[in-house]
DNA sequence: TAGCTCGTTGGACAA
DNA sequence: TTTGTCCAACGAGCT
């Protein structure tokens, strides 16, 4: 009787996952999470991507349960453990879904190449990626840099593959599983989880709501609504992408086929935002060193300043003196997500107004988001500090004060994550205010860091 | 080939 | 209050 190993990783989900559907049909199954906190290279899970983590394992072990079979557990070195996995379960093959960054495909391969030669049937499929990293190029080979001549190819190649149903039967023997629990991976002491868990509820069968209703009630207006923090305009779903409890291909096909109210607009938007994921991992995967280094090398002589602990401090959680930087940031901490309109006032104020290396902002980012991914969060960050690959021109700087105006003209947003602004009544500019009330003062002067952020980057460009 | 167009997300200032 | 222009070239990508 033919016995695989389904080895998941960053696709938490039983519907369109063509490594478990292929195994279904081959036989009995050995579903596996693997927590390798040890290999060499492999970086380690920020805090707020521990607890979704916990808890979308959490769901996925239920919903398999619920069809008769274990979530089995382990924790170690990939190529230790899922040698052992194999033979304690008697498994004569294992498949799994491709990933892309540098460390984890070495992994792969190197198990690939060793467990075949041990007589093991090993299987990869495309899943978490409609277009693989390495079928896009230019007209003269060369990975794209740019995005919209990428996706504009993108569309061009023939469309994703319709997503696979979940499999309509699930069999297999049971394993010892290790105690999620005792991973740890929730906070305990302090607890500071209680907003993530009032704002989220990791799994499966949540990603696919949202998506739903997404598409039914949200989507007429995103091109527009998706501006606004204040508004409900779009998806969540970045932290279930993030963790493959929906594939790209789900979303894709459903904004496709959606009998919508939504414009065709609306549709090309949000299918867009898709795009810009793929566009960012097909640069880390020929770029591995993107959340570290440089991705234009010339920005390695830029004089980032030192900040002062307490300024860092102030930007990390919040009590900046400049209303949209610092509702943001509070947002995030509180919930583990921000607006993206907001990373980018915030990310700009770090990289240019406090002249920050964009690595801390990266760093803070990766511990606090719960869809703090490899790929977009490395980009995006290089996108905003100026050394990326399509980077913002150096002269794009973003004004936190004129930002919120135009977005949140009302300050409702604001006002919502920085309670001391709700009696002052020029909420934008709060130190115009008569009573500020205990609000803090702000922590620099936007138009002189501004011209001082402009003549460092001009400096740069006369190198 | 060499030329041409274009580039997610802005701000300041003048009219 | 709104709209247009400039900021500074430059490299990506196409034809």
């Amino acid at each position: 009787m033919a016995l695989t190993v389904v080895w998941l990783r960053d696709d938490l989900r039983i519907a369109d996952n063509p490594a478990l559907h292929t195994a279904a049909e081959r036989g009995d199954v050995v579903v596996c999470y693997l927590l390798d906190e040890v290999s060499a290279g492999i970086r380690p899970l920020g805090g707020a991507s521990r607890w979704w983590l916990h808890h979308s394992l959490s769901s996925l072990a239920g919903a398999l349960e619920e069809r008769g079979i274990p979530l089995v557990l382990r924790s170690g070195q990939a190529e230790e453990e899922i040698p052992r996995l194999l033979t304690e379960c008697g498994a004569d093959a294992v498949f799994w879904n491709r990933r892309y960054a540098f460390t984890e495909r070495n992994i792969d391969a190197l198990l690939t190449a060793s467990l075949t030669d041990d007589g093991y049937q090993v299987q990869d499929f495309q899943a978490n990626l409609m277009f693989e990293p390495w079928q896009v190029a230019t007209g003269s080979g060369s990975p794209y840099k740019v995005f919209t001549p990428f996706w504009r190819a993108c569309r061009n190649r023939q469309a994703p593959r319709a997503p696979l149903d979940a499999p309509p039967e699930l069999r297999g023997p049971r394993i010892p599983s290790e105690d999620l629990d005792a991973w740890q991976l929730l906070p305990s002491s302090p607890d500071w989880a209680g907003g993530l868990r009032e704002t989220w509820t990791p799994g499966e069968p949540t990603a696919q709501v949202l998506l739903e209703h997404f598409l039914t009630d949200t989507v007429d207006g995103y091109a527009q609504a998706r501006q606004l923090p204040n508004v409900e305009g779009t998806s969540r779903l970045s932290p279930h992408l993030r963790f493959g409890e929906i594939s790209p291909f789900q979303v894709w096909h459903s904004a496709q086929s959606g009998s919508t109210s939504a414009t065709a607009d609306d549709l090309t938007v949000f299918t867009q935002e898709i795009g810009w994921r793929e566009f960012c991992w097909q640069l880390l995967y020929h770029q591995p060193q993107l959340a570290t280094e440089n991705y234009r090398s010339e920005f390695n002589a830029f004089p980032w300043q030192q900040p002062e602990a307490e300024d860092l401090d102030a930007w990390r959680h919040g009590h900046t003196g400049f209303p949209l930087i610092d509702a943001g940031m509070r947002q995030l901490w509180h919930t583990g997500w921000m607006h993206n309109r907001v990373r980018m006032t915030v990310g700009s104020f770090l990289v240019k107004n406090m002249m920050v290396d964009w690595r801390v902002g990266e760093q803070w980012f990766w511990d606090t988001l719960v869809d703090a991914d490899p790929a977009n969060n490395a980009a995006n960050w290089q996108w905003v500090a100026g050394s990326g690959a399509d980077a913002a021109p150096y002269f794009r700087i973003f004004n936190p004060v004129t930002q919120s105006r135009k977005f949140d003209p009302d300050g409702g947003y604001l006002r919502r994550w920085v309670p001391e602004l709700r009696s002052v009544s020029n909420v934008h500019e709060p130190w115009k205010d008569d009573s500020p009330g205990g609000y803090a003062a702000p922590l620099l002067d936007l138009l002189a860091s501004r011209d001082q952020a402009l003549s460092a980057y001009q400096d740069l460009r006369r190198g």
